[in-house]
DNA sequence: TGGAATAACCTGTATAGACAACCTCTTGCG
DNA sequence: CGCAAGAGGTTGTCTATACAGGTTATTCCA
């Protein structure tokens, strides 16, 4: 390309400026990934390859892969070439992450038992929060995660009908509902809320917690295209778990890029 | 600058590949802001300027500037020029917001009294929190946080002495220790732990709590040049206050490009 | 057959030059 | 005096080119 571009478009007097092209480009190959047309570590464009198929410059394509590079959505190898990143590491960075993974890196042993799994009308209050009309039917589940046999979570989950349709199919003893809804798409916006509380004497049965033991409560909700599919509330006995971030700046210390500012819940038995 | 670089420093067969140019510019301007020779607000020297000084190309000092306003550091206008950032946008990302702050916010009155305020031989625990010898002096502060005179946080905080050598002076009415602390030196890296916790007689009596009720307690440890300086635990009444946060991935939408990704302490009052 | 040289990719960095859009200050005209 | 035009500095983007260094597969020689 030599000419003619720069305002790309063609045409004059546009209202307003059209996007930078590496910027289009970031966007184009966003877009393949969450179609699901490029999927984890597969391969792509190389800079060259762009350059042809889509007449930057090499500088450009560059840009844009670097800055995806930055983001966590490819990664780059000299020498090799650019894959898709695994996208537990990019989008989970502020998101509380799936307890079984948790569980399974210290060594333990996950177990869920389900004990319920319907679709049901769904109260104002959740309505609300899902962004459907009261009454309406949604998708609910309601667990107890183990480690070792130890019930550490009572997970109570609504998921919008039209997003999961397959969702009362699943069984969720190895796949947890947050791995499922994962795999069906990539999850775009999270919203977490943190609290103390006195558990239900439901929830304490089920967490076989002591009497006057508080309950660390996650409430989470997340969007997939703007619109919110999935709220749960994650229950913990607070006496065994706490919440642990840590937050360094970037710029400086190029040693652990992506792995550094991460929040996870531990379990400190005493 | 024509020749002779690329490789830069002269030497050849250097043991590792020099650091790429646009990082050292980078480093170099960040080091300057961490010495308190830019200081928020500050005007950064121009690419143009750049060029002048180090005699590297413009694309290289855009680079660097380009990459310094993703992490935070500045903030560029164009026509106008580049800017040292307000650190507590780039430092506060993942921190916890300093409570008279939030409160401000909100369009409430912050108040703080301060119960303890001493230097003290620290408790083991502690004094492995903070890497000193045990039994060794640390500043240390108690005090409560008020929102309207209703009270809402206490404030349990270590510092070690050779960090803030006029701790002791302070009055902490209306700069609170976290702001203080932010004053002395840039915070470089910080953990949180959240927890769920019954209170302490003393606690539950100082925040006005009924009895039952549990607390959300922060601990959080906050490092300057790589050493822990400061370990605060911070008591809040859980029925009242809750920790909410917020994840967008980054790449798609320009529109609040830092704003996006925050953790807060939140008054839901009922 | 084994192993070294080589070619053909790839990413990472750096440069020089160009144009657009934006902002501010000055200058000069009415 | 008021306001418009312009100059000059600033960021934002894009291109074309170059070289260094990494990885992989092929080729060719001993």
């Amino acid at each position: 390309m030599t000419a003619a571009n720069a305002q790309g478009c063609g045409y004059p007097h546009m209202t307003s400026t059209p996007k930078p092209r590496y910027q289009q480009l970031k966007e184009q190959i966003i877009s393949r990934i969450s179609s699901g047309d490029l999927r984890p570590l597969d391969r792509v464009p190389s800079e060259h390859e762009l350059v042809g198929s889509t007449g930057v410059s090499r500088m450009t394509a560059n840009r844009a892969l670097r800055e995806l590079t930055d983001e966590g959505y490819v990664e780059r190898v000299a020498g090799v070439g650019t894959f898709v990143a695994d996208l537990k590491a990019a989008s989970h960075l502020l998101e509380v992450r799936n307890i079984a993974d948790e569980i399974q890196m210290r060594g333990h042993e996950h177990r869920a038992s389900v004990i319920d799994l319907e679709s049901r009308p769904v109260a104002p209050d959740i309505a609300d929060l899902l962004h459907v009309s009261a009454g309406s039917r949604v998708n609910h589940v309601f667990l107890v995660h183990f480690e070792n046999d130890i019930p550490i979570q009572v997970e109570d989950r609504y998921v919008t009908i039209d997003f999961a349709t397959d969702f009362l199919d699943q069984n969720f003893q190895n796949v947890t509902p947050s791995a499922y809804l994962s795999l069906i798409a990539p999850l775009q916006e999270a919203e977490h809320v943190v609290r103390a509380k006195m558990p239900s004497a439901r929830i304490r049965r089920l967490l076989k917690m002591r009497a006057k033991e508080p309950c660390l409560v996650v409430t989470r909700r997340t969007w997939v295209s703007a619109r919110p599919v999935s709220f749960a509330r994650l229950f913990h006995p607070g006496t065994r778990f706490e919440l642990a971030g840590r937050y360094r700046p970037p710029g400086i210390a190029n040693s652990h890029p992506q792995d550094s500012n991460i929040v996870e819940l531990r379990n400190f038995d005493r």
